[in-house]
DNA sequence: TATGAATGAGACTTCATTCAT
DNA sequence: GATGAATGAAGTCTCATTCAT
């Protein structure tokens, strides 16, 4: 009766997530892992190379679920404005969900080199992708500055919707992070509007 | 020759600098810092606690340094425009001027509790209070919208000069940092002004 | 299917005398044992009681071979120096044709205590009373020496014969081990016969 | 007062002689040779990258010693006969003062590939090169039979006293093993006259 | 003050063995 | 009998910290 057959790498998954956020990738002890998954320490290499590798399939895994929704997004036919809005309210939705994942997120940010890194810098450019392309759309429809880098733009997006996630992270999801999204977005959009 | 009583105190803290800089604070090996800095393992034990102590250390003093370059900012009689444009040009500029902080800047973002946590917190403090003091004073000059959370604009604020910053680290300083400041800075003073 | 009842004893027997000559005893796991055999892991215990009895089982049963194709030339009514030839000729054409045996049969040298040690000794005690048998006979034919003793007799049958199987194994049966029988029973029977 | 500066690298390696000589390598637990050598597992680590590099300095050591004594042997100018038996003479008495180096010494011969192998051979070379040497020898002032190659000679001299050693080892030493060397050294000697 | 050899707790990982199916 | 997922004890090695000199 083992249930699925991939049940124990989920539990193994969630217990990471969950160990890893409390006490950072370094001061998470695989047999912490083990224990909050409820398998035996051994279990959990069956399932995973090593110990990074359960940090970047976490990563790997969640990421994945937020561009199956960022994607859906992505393919509306709708004004820029609105495309942007629904990306800034659905990452923040995201996050507020798992707030767990919002603290793993920032850990590409400490490792400048390793596997890791390599890893992380893989799996977020997707994301980095799609908001270079609304960017892009909106200085083509020329509701965006022209006179503005798709970079720059990117930064100003990534930027502030980080900030305020790290913010609420903070202080430990003490009040509504989706519920800032409507004011961020319409922030973004009057600072990708900037004539330089 | 021991020149300077705290020359060795100093020595330790910039081989630290270097050290975690290049390998991250949990890969950065008390004995490496040692070796950087020409002293004896045991010799670092006479000027820091411990290993994390290193880390505040160090993240104390380049702070020290850079609020009192901010300090002489935010005492000049000048419009918020151009104080605004100051803190952000000083900002890229210190930053660009030591890179090794840059990437120990973010490290307090992972940290999310222990003491490195609480002193990372409090070591920043007087910077964002900086921030928010200019936000208020756009507010309440009305250069600034009023419908605007003061902490919603500091986000803004640290947000966009952030993700700058950690991009440009990313990428190995392969451009200028400072040079984005006048633009970064417009794209802050004009996010600033939105209603909501 | 099971064809024969014990028809998988003697799959895993092969296959752990293949993965263990390869790897060595220490270095051969019994999963990759288990692989080689195409049987489950644990199917290994159904017929082992665990991982050092595998090895006994490997060597008692190729030495059970040896010592049948050993008795037949035993019970031959030949000359001393014909009986000893065929000894050692039988040693290295069965060596030669079992390459992995004649790396294994070398472990028991490194067991100075233990079950295995005991079981090696057991098992090779039959070979080495045959080798003492014919040393006796030629001492009582007096085509020997009788100023050597029995024992140290047996040390240079079996030392010369040993090293030349462990030169051959190291360069990986890379010449004919066979084709050297006539020369070192040829220069055993020799040394046999020196008065000290 | 640490006396000698290498005198816990001396430590390390005596106490990993005894406690691999008892129980075999990989029986051999880090933890107890530094118990054995009173010193603390992590001193071990100051000294030898890793466990197989302290059995090879073990080796490495040992065979060095040897090898001092054997080449003022080789450096004698005596008949061939002579050279031959100071050479199975040393073999034996060096044996004798260090079993459990007898021990050791067969350990390669289970090592068919990995690094702990190719060290071994590096170190026993110039052994083996050294019992060439007087076969040659032998051959070229016509004492030993010209028929007999080389490598054949070696295989004898070498061969025989092995499995005297090696039976020495087995009987846990009760008998003297240095007392055999005139013996064994005949016989070697009459071996290596054998026409084939 | 300064040294650096020594410490030893603790982490990751392996793998022989078990047992529910 | 057969399976193979799961177990968990055990071992190697690291490195922050101490202390005798």
């Amino acid at each position: 009766m083992g249930k699925n057959p991939n049940r124990k790498h989920a539990q193994i998954l969630e217990a990471g997530t969950r160990v890893i956020a409390e006490h950072g990738y370094h001061q998470a002890k695989v047999s912490d892992i083990a224990k909050e998954a409820k398998v035996a320490d051994g279990t959990i290499y069956l399932y995973f190379n090593n110990k990074e590798h359960i940090l970047i399939s976490i990563f790997e895994e969640k990421m994945q679920e937020f561009m199956q929704k960022l994607e859906i997004i992505m393919q509306k036919d709708v004004s820029v404005k609105e495309q942007l809005f629904d990306m800034a309210q659905l990452q923040l939705d995201f996050m507020e969900s798992r707030p767990e994942l919002a603290t793993l997120a920032h850990f590409e940010l400490l490792q400048t080199k390793g596997e890791i890194h390599d890893n992380m810098q893989r799996i977020l450019f997707p994301f980095f992708q799609a908001v270079i392309d609304i960017v892009n759309r909106g200085k083509e429809e020329q509701v965006f500055s022209s006179s503005l880098s798709t970079e720059i733009g990117r930064i100003c997006f990534v930027g502030i919707l980080n900030e305020a996630i790290t913010t609420w992270v903070m202080e430990k999801g003490s009040y509504s992070l989706a519920a800032q999204g409507p004011v961020l977005a319409e922030i973004v959009y009057q600072a990708l509007q900037t004539e330089v």
